[in-house]
DNA sequence: ATCCCGAGGG
DNA sequence: CCCTCTGGAT
């Protein structure tokens, strides 16, 4: 496991690596951003974006999404994995943010996880980026990463792995990081083919050890 | 543990 | 062809 000190200089090079990393869903309030964050479960930013870019265009308010057939929102979201399902929980989220929220979309993670399709990873985003709550949010790359650099065990879930992350990690560097491990993970430690050959955190990264036993690695 | 589920990359 | 993508509900 690396220690504190070693997760620490891991931050350093991700500030000088990613020092602009940040949120690439495309939204303009709290209420587009949970809907860009919902649609983005198992699918690429880049394509949530195509999609909304269209839909924020049609869609305004949560009355918007109610005001049409599930079967017109689903072809205006039709793109994009999973949308039958994404498309109903829009429906439902909208139904109950009406209901119970006075059209807003609430500022806390008890609230949220209670809108349909929202769990806790998409209120962790929400919190974190949209009202500037610190949160950690735990998504395939955040997890992939953390394993792999050894802060966090392969074995722990991705609950425990918030909690690790937070716990090393200072309060105040928590949105920054989350970015910049999102964007560590998409653009160089990814899923199919690890970077290590040219990366930067590779002294400090357990798996890139364990590759260079193997003779995966040259260097 | 399993299902949902299209686009994009290798 | 296979794998992955800022998961959530059952």
């Amino acid at each position: 496991m690396l220690t504190i000190k070693q997760w620490l200089l891991c931050l350093d090079e991700m500030d000088r690596m990613f020092p602009d990393a940040h949120c690439e869903l495309v939204h303009d309030n709290p209420f587009e951003l949970t809907i860009a964050t919902l649609l983005s479960a198992q699918c690429t930013d880049v394509l949530v974006n195509k999609v909304t870019k269209n839909l924020f265009q049609k869609y305004k308010t949560p009355e918007d999404y109610l005001a049409v057939p599930l079967e017109e929102l689903e072809n205006d979201i039709r793109s994009i994995g999973l949308f039958r399902g994404k498309a109903k929980n829009i429906q439902k989220l909208s139904q109950r943010l009406l209901d119970v929220y006075g059209g807003e979309v609430p500022a806390n993670r008890e609230d949220l996880v209670t809108l349909p399709g929202v769990g806790r990873k998409t209120a962790n985003v929400v919190l974190s980026v949209a009202f500037g709550v610190p949160a950690m949010a735990v998504d395939t790359h955040v997890e992939r990463v953390t394993k792999r650099l050894g802060l966090c065990r392969w074995k722990d879930n991705v609950l425990q792995v918030e909690e690790t992350v937070m716990k090393k990690t200072p309060i105040e560097k928590w949105s920054k990081t989350h970015h910049q491990l999102i964007f560590f993970g998409r653009y160089h430690c990814k899923a199919q083919k690890p970077g290590c050959n040219e990366c930067p955190l590779f002294d400090l990264c357990r798996e890139g050890q364990k590759r260079m036993k193997k003779g995966l690695v040259t260097r």
